[in-house]
DNA sequence: ATGGTTGACTTTCAA
């Protein structure tokens, strides 16, 4: 079962740029983030016509995450517990039923800039809330992929240039000290245990702005986090870089695992 | 220090 994650920025000005890359890559499943689309604006038939089950968490105008998949989707649940008030659309969960089923967990967390104040906020009660329930999937002993867009640069090899982003929410120790507290539970870093003495990258967003993306002045901030039953079965992991380069790219690109389930 | 770009949606915010 190929798993993957990609932050589309917008599904209206993505949709050939993603129907491309699925027509490649490969995947039996990809969880979307920032679709910026309600739900009944999500190009449902477009996906399902070529073949995917389609489950959508959507909101006017941000934020927003969706799954895509061949395989059957069950058990599927919208929000991240913790806070009945919270009404931004930013994690949605489903169980895929391959070989074996495994449990997916899609999240965009909050960017959390400017720093300080009310986004920052925010981003470390929504860290904690997911920090709860990573605990809970832990706990059905099955295999679990927690993956998505976290917004946060866990070191300073996962930025071209760290002395950029020591201000910024995405790499602030609180940040990174709250990604690495949920880490610690037990999860497994895909994509970095791919190359663990990799001294910078790979990097899995670049920026719009200022030539970023031809300086490769990137981050690594989208992640996929795998139960041990998960990493038991992890037979390969990448990051499509080339995703970058096409026509009307998003900011960021796929990242994926290949499990033997 | 500033600026640079894109998307959604109205004119400005979010990233």
């Amino acid at each position: 079962m190929k798993i993957a994650s990609f932050n589309i920025n917008g599904i209206k000005a993505r949709i050939e740029a993603l129907t491309s890359w699925l027509a490649g890559a490969d995947v039996d499943v990809v969880v979307l983030q920032e679709i910026k689309s309600v739900d009944e604006g999500f190009p449902r038939d477009h996906f399902s016509d070529l073949g995917w089950n389609v489950e959508t968490h959507g909101q006017k105008g941000f934020n927003g995450v969706a799954i895509l998949s061949r395989l059957p989707l069950e058990d599927v649940s919208r929000g991240l517990p913790g806070d009945d008030s919270d009404e931004q659309a930013r994690y949605i969960e489903a169980t895929v039923m391959g070989d074996q089923a495994v449990r997916l967990a899609g999240l965009y967390l909050p960017n959390g800039n400017p720093v300080p104040g009310p986004k920052y906020d925010y981003k470390l009660a929504w860290m904690e809330r997911l920090r709860k329930r990573a605990a809970e999937l832990l706990d059905l002993e099955m295999p679990v992929v927690m993956l998505g867009d976290y917004n946060v640069i866990p070191e300073a090899r996962d930025a071209a240039k760290p002395e950029k982003w020591v201000d910024d929410a995405l790499f602030l120790p609180q940040s990174r000290a709250a990604l690495r507290a949920i880490q610690w539970q037990g999860w497994t870093d895909a994509i970095r245990i791919r190359e663990p003495w990799a001294q910078r990258g790979p990097f899995t967003f670049w920026d719009y702005q200022a030539g970023a993306w031809n300086r490769d002045d990137g981050i690594r901030i989208d992640h996929l986090l795998l139960s041990p039953q998960a990493a038991d079965l992890m037979v390969e992991t990448g990051v499509d870089r080339d995703a970058r380069a096409g026509d009307k790219p998003s900011d960021h690109v796929p990242v994926w695992v290949r499990l033997a389930a």
